[in-house]
DNA sequence: ACCTACCGGTTGACGTGTCAATGATGCTAA
DNA sequence: TTAGCATCATTGACACGTCAACCGGTAGGT
């Protein structure tokens, strides 16, 4: 592991005024960001991030359909999460939840003809969506950086998990 | 205006595989940084950052005190959402709001006693935090990096701005 | 004077997220 | 066998955000 001491560069514990400035500027543009896609997805399929993130996986699923547990991990999600989401999905049409065969108490998640439309036609302006406010606004350079800075945040988060 | 065009690199709609990985690396990975300082945040000091976020604007204000309006506009909240989280934040004793002797129909937000000084306890912890996850995390080169992503970004946003 | 239009702020409805508690079911060890 | 115990999923309570409607007051135009 090579792993930055925290004590590094004189053993100063705070951030300076130049690397705050730059934390929060970086923090907000990309969470103005996640939140400008989101409300563009709203407005060309009114469907959220997160039902698309559900239905993507569904679709990409063989047979359209998911074990919950499975779908959960497949996405990051706790299952409280999940469970809540599915719960309003599933009231719009989207999904359907069956008892699955194979396992005890497991719930089987399928995609209902209405959520694969619906998918479909999300699709294509997101990704355009995504390609105008992320990978156009930035070099080609910079992007790699942006996957380099990703990477190394991650690193940090999972050396220091708390859980 | 120097705006790249939308059509260059041969007029491509979508992102490439490639582009579109770091975007999700970058974007979850961004996310999981703000939820794990937000829940060192609450664990230190029972403060969410939106309490953290108005503490620190009224702490910074003359009288500690500050018009609703103003303070939403300082803070870039809609007003709204700052009138919602003005209620919790006096429910638990964080601010007072009166009515404002200059302006009719304006509100004046005071920060208490109590709120001055969980803001007080707060402090340290967050930006030991931020230095932890964030600075720590990378090479004084990334972290220039990420302030001229941010601007990029932020510059993309304001020029495609939807009102 | 009156109507309208805006301005500052609040409210209600609803989607979303977390946490902790609860069912329901199978596995394992006394 | 039965007393735990882990697993899969759901639920309820609550914090947080957005949107649209609302309320009370001031200002302009006729």
């Amino acid at each position: 592991m090579t792993e930055t001491t925290p004590a590094r560069r004189g053993g100063r514990q705070l951030p300076t005024a130049q690397e705050l400035r730059i934390w929060r500027d970086f923090f907000e543009t990309t969470a103005a960001l996640g939140s400008r896609l989101e409300s563009r997805l709203q407005g060309d399929s009114a469907l959220s991030t997160g039902d698309y993130t559900v239905l993507l996986a569904l679709s990409e699923a063989p047979e359209q359909a998911m074990r919950s547990s499975a779908l959960a991990s497949h996405i990051g999600w706790e299952r409280s999460r999940l469970s809540h989401h599915l719960g309003r999905m599933e009231r719009r049409g989207l999904i359907r939840r069956q008892e699955c065969a194979t396992v005890p108490r497991g719930a089987e998640v399928l995609l209902t003809t209405t959520g694969a439309e619906a998918f479909g036609k999300a699709t294509f302006p997101h990704l355009r969506a995504i390609r105008e406010l992320f990978v156009d606004a930035l070099t080609p350079d910079q992007i790699a950086a942006a996957g380099e800075i990703a990477a190394a945040l991650r690193a940090r988060l999972d050396a220091l998990r708390e859980d």
